[in-house]
RNA sequence: GCCGGCUUGUCGGAAUUGGCAGACGAGACAGACUCAAAAUCUGUUGGUGGUAACAUCGUGCGGGUUCGACCCCCGCAGCCGGCACCA
């Protein structure tokens, strides 16, 4: 057979532009079929085009597309951009160019290189979230959460990024500096609109159950809502009607509490101001914590301080003891009350603090070691001392007949708690969707009528943020001045814009009806295609944005918008892509891989196969340029088999075990995100034809089968070159009999007292009894003594044990 | 400090989840082809001892459970990631 060596830079165009003429990726619309909704994060199209980090879960994603469109789905596999957000702003504001011109050529580029990739997502279905047809969505999402009291206003403190001039979601604040600009973030306050994603708290949680997510994944979901059950218990403030209340989950150890703490916002410190003796020293501690971050307060092995305040102390409700109340800023306002009742003995904050303090530590829990030189936390199986009635009671009979009590006296009650807090939702900037809603002084806030939207972005002359801290368009007046929906007086505009969280929350629903000018998407395509079948994305996701879109996703199922009540089927994650160094790829490390200079000098296939193989799919993985070209030399070998490629349709006697064996492995490994043992098994298939010499027709087409998801260009040019039918996108995927996976005869690995002392060969059906016979017989020099004990795991191993 | 994850040859990484540790790839070494080099092909390649058969050690460290442990349990160290001291 006539023979030229592998192209890439003909074979993967020509074969682009054939999968184009052929509509091969345009989602089928017959709806009778069984359907497979398969998604990639969208991504930010930044000006840097795209990393070598991206072809990983793309790749990934696209073998399961084509699989599954091998195994007859009817497959959506679609693609868009994220693209509000603050890179494309910055540089609109440096460079005066309207970001809307930067998010076009951003676009543009990252599309032409990923159709260089050769993926089959279904163009048709593009979307934008900055497009008003798109945005237009978002805003009634919005606006449906803010007619039922989901969305509001609220005056708190809030992270305030000193360079962006933007307010940050808790969330978004990482180290105590800013996320996106690694500026200082401070405590600042500030009128925003705020989502109630708390009150969806429970929702979140039990939504979890009905769904298959990376048992990581959805424990830190778990983890980041945070639940805990405890109690709230008033103390009285000596001497006054007050109460203070705080929130414990141990209830069971108010016995042992020797002091209080509030924070240092709590209420009750300017209440009592002129009572607090030292009011000089507790002011100035304020300050401080207020200039602080929650992450530098909260940061680690730090010195506890703090300030008692003189003038007021507390009454333990359940022994009448008077204790000092501190304030302190290891307490914060914005969990439980503020304010807390401080055990020494059984919480390591607290005893830091006390020993700090030279406080008293009380036992209440007896199992550990003296509470004066060691802290005992871990009391699950302590039983209770020195607290009154509770005393000989386990902790958690205890918990119990403390709320009993509590509740009985009228001093406190059961309460959950939930670490989540509601979603900071505003942001003082320009590229974003417009918030919906009109402020008018008789009306308050209003939102503006369905009709009207989208309510687009102004033209503004300069992005930049101004020096209050107000969004841009604030200064556009004949925008923001308009009349109230409600009255029809005068009103003004929101001008603050929707986080960039907002469009990534739908954004899959969309997908499944994107041209839609009467919905979001139409009742009928989300009953087909929904929920997202398998959704793979970032580890950096699993908190923020899957939480998010969960939120808006159940909001949208209680209102009867959707037919499920959780977006994602199943979830997984990919890991990293570090440089050559195994440090993070940045510019300024100087380890950054551009996917177009491989695909320029290896192909598309050989950087597919390598991010496949590069290791396991979760992990972290770090980029070996001799790794690449591996892969290549694998695909040329795989080109090369046509040399030797014989006319039979079916496979040679002495492989038909190696094909069904390999056919199986591939199968079931892409199921399971282990592309690289998938890949590696297609290596040592391929090396099996190269020991012989030869490879069927047969053989080779279901080697090509196997590796199309991977490879698909060469795969398809070599189809055609043996003369397949049609093409291979379209074949079907192949089938394995279980039985001839299973070899007739089997090597047994013999043991002595656990140590491997040789191999027997037996047929696949041996009995016991033959086998273990054999194995003494193969063994028979290398025991010493006698038999004492004999195990065999049938067809696994032998292990005599000689005494 | 808390919560996850990781630690296996020279390197990237496998190991059907308790059953032959090191698949597959890379690198290195040797050979073939070549005037030569590259490419390609073939072979060898965890350490130690031995001509060899073979023996022995070996999955971060220390213990344990088990006929048998990279895998399970207890303790420790190092690295990576996340974090909101969550009472």
């Amino acid at each position: 057979m006539s023979y030229e060596p592998y192209n890439h830079k003909e074979v993967e165009p020509k074969w682009q532009n054939i999968w184009d003429e052929n509509e091969a990726w345009v989602t089928g619309e017959d709806k009778s079929r069984p359907k497979y909704f398969a998604m990639v994060e969208f991504p930010y199209p930044s000006g840097q085009g795209l990393h070598v980090g991206h072809p990983r879960p793309y790749t990934a994603m696209d073998i399961v597309s084509r699989k599954r469109r091998m195994q007859g789905y009817n497959v959506l596999f679609p693609m868009g951009w994220d693209a509000f957000g603050l890179p494309t702003e910055n540089y609109a504001i440096k460079n005066q160019i309207h970001p809307k011109v930067v998010t076009k050529n951003n676009v543009a580029r990252f599309k032409g290189q990923l159709r260089a990739l050769g993926y089959s997502f279904d163009w048709t279905r593009e979307i934008n979230t900055t497009d008003p047809e798109y945005y237009k969505w978002t805003q009634w999402i919005f606006m449906q959460l803010f007619k039922k009291g989901l969305a509001y206003k609220a005056e708190m403190p809030i992270n305030w990024c000193t360079s962006c001039k933007v307010g940050l979601a808790n969330e978004e604040v990482v180290n105590g500096v800013c996320e996106r600009c690694g500026s200082e973030v401070v405590r600042k306050v500030k009128s925003q609109w705020m989502l109630k994603i708390t009150e969806y708290a429970e929702k979140l949680i039990e939504g979890l159950d009905g769904v298959d997510y990376v048992e990581k994944i959805a424990v830190s979901q778990k983890n980041w809502i945070g639940k805990s059950t405890g109690a709230e218990v008033d103390f009285t403030v000596k001497g006054k009607e007050e109460k203070l209340r705080i929130y414990t989950t141990r209830c069971d150890t108010l016995f042992g509490v020797t002091y209080m703490v509030v924070s240092p916002e709590h209420p009750i410190l300017d209440k009592y101001k002129d009572e607090i003796k030292n009011w000089a020293a507790v002011e100035e501690y304020r300050a401080a914590a207020a200039r602080k971050s929650d992450f530098e307060r909260s940061e680690l092995a730090k010195e506890k301080t703090g300030v008692v305040i003189d003038g007021l102390s507390a009454i333990n409700p359940v022994n009448d003891k008077e204790i000092p109340i501190f304030v302190s800023d290891y307490v914060l306002m914005s969990y439980g009350t503020g304010a807390i009742m401080a055990v020494p003995a059984h919480d390591s904050r607290d005893w830091d603090f006390a020993k700090a303090f030279n406080l008293p530590i009380i036992e209440v829990v007896a199992g550990g070691k003296d509470v004066q030189e060691e802290v005992y936390t871990d009391v699950a199986d302590g039983i209770l001392v020195n607290s009154g009635f509770l005393d000989g009671l386990k902790v958690a009979d205890a918990k119990k007949k403390m709320i009993e009590f509590l509740e009985e006296k009228g001093i406190g009650q059961a309460k959950t708690n939930y670490k989540l807090r509601d979603w900071v939702f505003s942001r003082q900037r320009y590229w974003g969707e417009p918030i919906p809603i009109v402020k008018c002084d008789k009306c308050g806030y209003v939102a503006i009528p369905e009709s009207e939207l989208p309510l687009q972005l102004p033209e503004v002359e300069s992005y930049m943020p101004t020096d209050d801290g107000e969004s841009p368009i604030s200064k556009m007046t004949d925008w923001v001045n308009t009349t109230c929906p409600c009255c029809g007086g005068p009103a003004k505009r929101e001008t603050d814009t929707m986080p960039q969280w907002a469009g990534s929350s739908w954004y899959f629903l969309r997908y499944c009806d994107p041209h839609n000018s009467e919905a979001l998407a139409s009742k009928e395509a989300l009953d087909y295609w929904m929920p997202v079948d398998w959704y793979n994305g970032g580890m950096e996701h699993t908190t923020l944005h899957l939480l998010y879109s969960r939120f808006w996703h159940r909001f949208l199922y209680d209102q009867g918008v959707v037919p499920c009540k959780e977006p994602y089927q199943r979830r997984t994650s990919h890991g990293m892509i570090l440089g050559s160094n195994g440090e993070k790829m940045s510019k300024s490390r100087g380890n950054v891989v551009n996917p177009d200079e491989i695909v320029d000098e290896f192909g598309a296939d050989t950087l597919r196969t390598y991010e496949m193989f590069i290791g396991a799919f979760d992990l972290s993985a770090s980029w070996q340029e001799d790794g690449v070209r591996g892969c290549r030399r694998f695909l040329e070998k795989v080109w090369k088999l046509q040399t030797i490629m014989t006319d039979e349709e079916g496979y040679s006697s002495d492989l038909e075990g190696a094909m069904h064996r390999t056919i199986k492995k591939v199968s079931a490994d892409f199921e399971t995100l282990k592309f690289n043992t998938a890949i590696a098994a297609m290596m040592a298939l391929l090396n099996e034809f190269n020991r012989k010499n030869a490879v069927t027709k047969g053989e080779y087409k279901t080697l090509l089968c196997l590796l199309n998801p991977v490879a698909p260009h060469i795969t398809e040019e070599l189809w055609q070159i043996i003369g397949g039918e049609g093409y291979i996108y379209q074949q079907k995927w192949p089938e394995y009999d279980e039985d001839k996976t299973v070899e007739n005869t089997i090597e047994i690995p013999i043991q002595v007292n656990g140590k491997m002392r040789g191999t027997v060969s037996v047929s696949r059906d041996a009995s016991k009894d033959e086998v273990l016979a054999k194995a003494k017989e193969a063994v028979a020099g290398k025991i010493t003594g006698s038999i004492i004990k004999e195990i065999y795991v049938p067809g696994k191993i032998v292990n005599l044990v000689a005494k």
